[in-house]
DNA sequence: TAATATTTTTAACAAATGTTAAAAATATTC
DNA sequence: GAATATTTTTAACATTTGTTAAAAATATTA
């Protein structure tokens, strides 16, 4: 998951990242292996608001943001939280889902017309056993998501809501203006109102 | 601490979980590669207040806490912030530091005398290349570690500090009472005076 | 056990943020 | 392009939590 480390083309031009090179973000991988990965590999053409993933459903699945836009968050009765924005190159994953073949926390939504691939969970895991270097590449799959994850939670811990925007405002200024400030403000941890006057005292 | 110590010779309930028992919370293993595991494994005594991983260096082994009790928190100039109390059984890593070979985020202390096998980082790595069992394994600890990150944070986000407080009481009371109150405030994200206030309210 | 040090609680006040609701700005649809 | 719907900003007020400092309780040391 996460803000992909893919440098953006032009404002304006729709960035695509091949399945190899969504692959290869994690680690280096053979030719052959990275074959037997786009063997289990399915191309989808999605729709702005589809839905990914969802929280009360199992999705062992794994997705690679090929283009577009995601957003993955927590829901309860009365409140949802947005945890992480994903940019092209990213991975869509309901790791709890994945791993133990039950409901995950997070839903994961389009926010823009997007291209993923859909990675069939069990025959990965088929290939975990018989194949040591794509077995390698899921521990850091997994390995790179926790330390992004733990970035995450960092700077909420450390930094203020005023300083997180900011950081968002000056690294990705092209999909924060797309982006519903609801969704950014429970991103920040706070209240709407409370993004709004933030931005007020910034601009 | 008199109390809380007491209580515990009293029940004479010292845990200690083999390191082969550590492992296996992760995954079956093979005990030829169990084997191979515990040939990179060192054995430590260590007494409390040790310090076991400094943010500011590079850690790059793996502890298993066989007994005792650890405390995992992040620190900058002004302020100090528990992500974890870790029981026996439990894993002791700076997953940036293993995995990128530079500095992390965590600080981990001793809060007990406490055992711990500490694993070769180097050796283990070089034991992913070749035995597919072992990678595997790391593989399933990362994800089992990230789920388990996940779920403080879902808990963060959504739980209150007095449930949070409830929780941990519920869950390890022969711990939580030898736990410095301010170490517990800054888990749950509150001050120590808020904390004060809860237990205030609850008992 | 007395003396000292540490930890926890309480009190008073200040500051920050949430809530609700309405107005303004912007986007979408026909 | 006008009408409608959605999103964002602003305002007023209430509430929560943090901060500081002192008192009380508990633990440690001699």
């Amino acid at each position: 998951m996460g803000w992909g480390n893919f440098t953006f083309r032009k404002m304006g031009e729709k960035v695509v990242i091949s399945l190899a090179d969504c692959f290869q973000g994690y680690h280096f991988l053979n030719p052959v292996s990275i074959d037997r990965l786009e063997q289990i590999s399915e191309k989808l053409n999605c729709k702005r608001n589809s839905v990914l993933i969802r929280q009360d459903k199992i999705q062992k699945d794994i997705y690679f943001l090929a283009s577009g836009l995601a957003r993955v968050y927590y829901e309860t009765a009365d409140r949802q939280i947005t945890l992480d924005f994903v940019s092209p190159g990213g991975t869509l994953i309901s790791m709890n889902s994945y791993v133990h073949d039950t409901p995950g926390y997070e839903n994961i939504d389009l926010l823009e017309d997007s291209i993923v691939y859909k990675i069939d969970q069990k025959k990965l895991f088929t290939l975990y056993e018989s194949d040591i270097a794509i077995a390698n590449w899921g521990r850091k799959m997994a390995e790179l998501e926790f330390i992004k994850a733990e970035q995450r939670t960092m700077s909420k811990l450390f930094n203020t809501a005023q300083e997180r925007y900011a950081e968002l405002l000056e690294k990705y200024p092209q999909y924060i203006q797309r982006i519903k400030l609801g969704y950014i403000a429970s991103y920040l941890g706070v209240s709407q109102v409370t993004l709004s006057r933030i931005r007020a005292n910034i601009l």
